[in-house]
Formats: structure tokens, sequence, C-alpha cells
DNA sequence: GATGTAAATGATAATCATTCTTATTTAGGA
DNA sequence: TCCTAAATAAGAATGATTATCATTTACATC
């Protein structure tokens, strides 16, 4: 019964990390682990992420309102951030144009590792939520 | 002589980062201008950067290793952030496809009230140290 | 010029996310 | 069983940012 990795809770990060599509906060997988592991140290999962990030298994997609979120999914994608709610939202079907990152290279002259594309705005819900919000105070 | 801007404490925080192209946090506006308002106060420019933040006077461009940092400089446009030094420099010359922005909207189902594209990497200067760094060790 | 008022500010305390420290626990091998 | 190195929990420490509150300033009115 006892297989070796009955104690192991970075693995239960990292795949945690890897099959969500909210771009946690380090408190977000906190509180979704704490269930199934009660004894989950808040320490542990900021010392796992960025380890993560270190090992190239996760990347950091910003922080929102002070606080950094993280994605399992490694490959470049463009995210969307809702201003209101705080949500991230992977758009990925849209594509970073590749020559502009060759671009970006001369113009710097240095070496570009990365391109990061996102948009911000009201997502779906809280545009709706604010319609009614409106409707509801002007009756 | 006293004229009604003489201690206005407000308009020479937002000349300072209208006047620079360093993308400075808090701390650097505060450090630069201490000298020639020895009175000012760290809250102050928090308070300040955030107000202008509001009223559309000024952007946040992200953070960098945790710190947040600011632009005067509204009109969109493309930024690289160098992962050694923490330096974020303009690419002034390079335009985000307006094409793109509607697509995401659609694909969201919201608002999109703002693109944001950068990259990240070793910035030329960086990449000189460091080459010369690798060079004088391995002698 | 004196006074009232609302905005702006300085100083500092409070907050909150993140990192660090240290003792403990665990895994796996000798 | 004993040993060692990695992983972890718990909590302290750090550091950026925000909130609080008394004071100062700007400006209108008398």
């Amino acid at each position: 019964m006892a297989s070796s990795k009955h104690f192991r809770k970075r693995d239960a990060i990292l795949t945690y990390l890897q099959n969500t599509n909210a771009h946690p906060s380090a408190e977000m997988v906190y509180a979704g682990l704490k269930q199934q592991i009660p004894d989950l140290s808040l320490g542990t999962v900021y010392r796992n992420l960025n380890l993560f990030k270190d090992q190239g298994l996760a990347i950091s997609v910003g922080t929102v309102k002070g606080v950094e979120r993280f994605d399992g999914n490694t490959a470049p994608h463009v995210h969307f951030f809702c201003t209101e709610c705080g949500a991230v939202i992977d758009l990925p079907q849209m594509a970073v144009p590749a020559q502009l990152v060759s671009t970006a290279a001369t113009q710097i002259g240095g070496t570009v590792a990365q391109c990061q594309m996102s948009f911000s705005g009201f997502c779906r819900e809280c545009l709706q939520n604010q319609n009614h919000t409106i409707k509801g105070e002007s009756a």
C-alpha cells in the first residue's frame, strides 16, 4: 500500500496546477488542496510554485491586485485579465505574431526569451452584472 | 513670486513620470524627486501614482521582482523587460495589430479595454556583461 | 487681512503577500 | 536499526503597499 508517493505534496501541487484553468495564486492552490491534504503548509505551496518556475514546469502570468498568478500550461498563449473580478482566462486560439519577436530582439540588441501578450477589460460575466446593476439602479 | 504651484507635489510627480523613460517604481520616483523636494513623502508618491492610474494619466506596466512599475506614456506601446537587471525598455516602433483586439473581445464575450504586449530576456548591456563574465571566469 | 473649508500632504502604523529560518519528518539506502 | 539528504510545517521576518490621522495648503468668502 505505502507506495513511494503517499507523502509527496510537491506532486499534488503540480498536478493541481496542471488540471485547472483558473491561473491560481499560491493561496488559491493552497485552498484547493487543503481538503484532500489537511496538513499542507502555505509555505510549501510558495516554495514549490517557485521551484516549478525555475524548472520550467510552470510560468507566472503576472500579478492581479498585487497577487502573483501561475499557469501550469507553459506553451505560449494569450491571456485575458478581467479588471473587475480578477479572473485570468486563456485565449488559446490566438497566436502571437512570430515576426514581432525577431523585430524586438533587433531593436533591443539583446536576447528575447519570452513574449507575452494579454488583454484586459470586463469578462462576460462581469459585463452582464454591470448591466444588471445599472438597470436596477435606474428603476 | 509665490505662484499657485509652489507647493504642488502632485504636479512634480506627474512631470517626473512623464519625463523619464525608466518606467520607475514608486521608490524610484521618490528617490529622483527627493533632492529637489526634500520634504516629499513616499506615501504621497504612492497615493498620486495610483491617482494617475485611476485618472488615465499613467499606466502600470506590471511588476518587476515584486515591485510595480509605472509609465507616464499612456499611448499603446510595447515593452521589453530585462530579467537580469530589471530594466523596462520601450519598443516604440512596434505596434499591436489592432485586429487582435476585436478577436479577443469576441472570444471573451466581454469588453476589451487594453492590450499589453511585452518581451523579456537579456538587454544589450546585460548580455555584454554576461559574456565578459564568462570569458573572465574561463581564463 | 481674517476665517472657513476641502483637498493635499507627512509621518507612521497597519496590512498583506512573500520569503526565510529552523526543527521535524520522511524516503531510501547501508 | 542507523544514516543522510530532501521535503515539509510552523511561524518569524521582510518588504511593498495601503490606511490613518493630524497638520498644512489653497482658495473662496467675508
